[in-house]
RNA sequence: GUCUUGAUAGCUCAGCUGGAUAGAGCGUUAGCCUCCGGAGCUAAAGGUCAAGAGUUCGAAUCUCUUUCAAGACACCA
């Protein structure tokens, strides 16, 4: 990376000059007329060599003149008052960093040490539909995992579907009052029948009592249930299956909580022998407060009173399950930030079990999506809007749109559809809250995915007319515009390096945009197509391949695919 | 009550591992089609970064206090 290069320069001249440097962040400039980058570090040296910033600057610079390396990495370096170092990079180096761009798999980016990580997202609850709720953890969760994926990561994705809890009990219990047999189970059922059962057990708590006896039988093995329990993750399964197959988001593992059942037996022994379930009011809790804890920590229910089993067991016996199967390096889960606290006290079980000394715990938590009034969609009055009708309603503005779109193909009409609801969201970080409104969805200019798509189908064109046999491209900057999309292209490593890092696609949707928009300035002052200069339009056309290479190559992490035409 | 988040342009949001002049999109205003696709481009207007204090050479960013908002707090997930 570039901005380790530099810092290996400052390094060298810090230590012939016996400066005291540690840490040397060299960073993008925030003046782009002064540099390229800037390293700030004279401000803290100041201090212990009792100089100026400006005076440390000017000694600095003076060195790193006299580098052999300098007229190779630098255009200009100087020292501006009071005391910013600030680095422009010769055009030598910025294209030697583009071939090298061009030459290597995946952009020549550095790959970190593999890491076996296990992800679970999604999370749907087989009781209910997916609605605009589910939309972000599948989202932003999917293009985490290809994130990882593309770094050389080991990742295996689990959907853990929410299928074994209470709200189980709850649909059985009423799809018995409502004497639906099960070979007539519909979807439809299951879309009505759970918030009206969720707001009953609220006021009355017979029923409510009823719905727990029913999933601990189940829990047990009850066949009736079984049956009923199976039918509805057939129904519901298949639902989502479908809505995640056309937002293009899948899973290694389709298992859920019923399924880390068998673990559990295993897993009591383990936390019996080492001490940890204490029984607590009838029910088999697990301690966990630390001494140094500032507020309370609830014990983690392990098994209730009437012997039924809660998420934070199967949550323990599902990692159980892959610590000894898989033995992972890293746990992410991605849901709903209101479950941070439950996500603590399972870390902190597994802590106590020991399986934080070989794996690190992630819990990565998102806002909630809200209605206009910015207030979340309550499922039990089942008014969030259901995700087909927003990919219908995407659909259908986007067709309004533009004459032309109505001939589109509905293969690309769907990619479009994926692209604008997916850029939309990838803007918004992913751990605030957010105001659903479809109008937001039916931008189509700006900062949007069709813009996104569009540069892309425009260099497309550019380049299709042409045949261009050039492999590497020459020392040469020929303006400004130009110049500065190359440097934007060079940010690549450093910008997917970071949104790895922060576990944020977010990052990467945003450096995807400002590399469209310095490739639209580019194509919009200078042609390419009738140049007459043989020598710089082939290297433009070969700076074009490589940008439009990135944007397809990086799209494809956010989950976003390019269409024929638009 | 305790704890956790959050408050940035009219609206929706970036920026938060401290740096120079606070960044987009939408909306508003003014330009740009003899030339590779105008879902575009070039500009302008719009800000006491909730308020106050502190740390620092330097704070939207770190600390504390206050206000407002959202959320969590053992047998729901």
């Amino acid at each position: 990376m570039i901005t380790t290069k530099i810092a290996n320069v400052i390094k060298e001249i810090g230590k012939k000059l016996n400066m005291e440097l540690e840490n040397i962040n060299v960073i993008e400039s925030n003046r782009k007329d002064l540099c390229d980058y800037q390293f700030d570090g004279t401000f803290q040296l100041a201090k212990t060599l009792h100089k100026s910033p400006l005076e440390i600057g000017q000694m600095l610079v003076e060195e790193i003149k006299k580098h052999p390396e300098y007229s190779h990495l630098f255009q200009n370096v100087e020292v501006i008052p009071p005391g910013f170092l600030n680095f422009t990079l010769s055009s030598e180096i910025i294209n030697e960093i583009l071939n090298e761009m061009i030459q290597n798999d995946k952009f020549g980016i550095t790959l970190p040490k593999k890491q076996k990580i296990f992800m679970d997202y999604g999370g749907p609850n087989i009781a209910k539909p997916l609605h605009v709720g589910h939309l972000r953890s599948a989202i932003v969760g999917e293009a985490i995992k290809r994130m990882l994926k593309y770094l050389g990561h080991d990742v295996i994705a689990d959907v853990h579907l929410g299928d074994y809890g209470l709200q189980i009990g709850e649909v059985i219990y009423g799809l018995k009052e409502k004497n639906i047999s099960l070979e007539d189970i519909t979807l439809q059922d299951l879309e009505t029948i759970y918030p009206w059962m969720n707001e009953r057990i609220k006021n009355d708590e017979i029923v409510k009592e009823q719905c727990a006896k029913i999933t601990k039988d189940l829990q047990e093995g009850q066949e009736e249930y079984h049956a009923y329990f199976e039918k509805i993750k057939k129904i519901s399964g298949d639902d989502i299956l479908r809505i995640y197959k056309y937002l293009d988001v899948s899973f290694d593992l389709w298992l859920g909580e019923s399924d880390a059942y068998p673990y559990i037996e295993p897993l009591t022994k383990e936390l019996e022998n080492k001490n940890l379930l204490t029984e607590s009011e009838g029910a088999k809790v697990v301690f966990i407060a630390k001494e140094s804890d500032k507020k309370e920590m609830p014990p983690l229910v392990y098994q209730k009173k009437n012997k039924a089993y809660l998420y934070g067991t199967t949550d323990l016996a599902t990692i159980y399950d892959r610590i000894h199967k898989y033995h992972p390096d890293t746990f992410i889960y991605l849901t709903d930030y209101r479950q941070k606290l439950h996500f603590e006290s399972v870390f902190r079980v597994c802590e106590k079990l020991g399986y934080t000394k070989d794996a690190s715990f992630e819990h990565i938590g998102f806002g909630t999506v809200n209605g206009k009034d910015g207030k979340p969609f309550k499922t039990r009055e089942g008014k969030s809007p259901k995700l087909d009708s927003l990919f219908e309603e995407v659909k259908e503005t986007f067709k309004k749109a533009n004459e032309k779109n109505q001939d589109m193909s509905e293969k690309d009409l769907d990619i479009l559809v994926n692209a604008i609801i997916k850029f939309a969201d990838l803007q918004n970080s992913p751990e605030k809250d957010y105001i659903f409104d479809i109008t937001k969805f039916s931008n189509l200019t700006g900062k949007t995915g069709p813009y996104i798509l569009y540069t892309y189908l425009r260099i497309e064109s550019i380049l299709k007319k042409e045949s261009n046999s050039l492999k590497e491209l020459n020392q040469e900057i020929y303006d400004s515009i130009d110049r500065e999309l190359r440097l934007k292209i060079i940010e690549l490593e450093k910008t997917l390096n970071y949104a790895v890092k922060m576990r944020s696609p977010a990052i990467l949707a945003n450096f995807l945009y400002e590399l469209c928009v310095n490739m639209n300035a580019f194509y919009e002052k200078n042609h390419i197509n009738n140049l007459r200069e043989i020598e710089k339009k082939e290297n433009w056309l070969l700076l074009f391949q490589l940008a439009n290479k990135i944007v397809k190559e990086m799209l494809l992490l956010l989950g976003i695919y390019l269409p024929e035409r638009m």
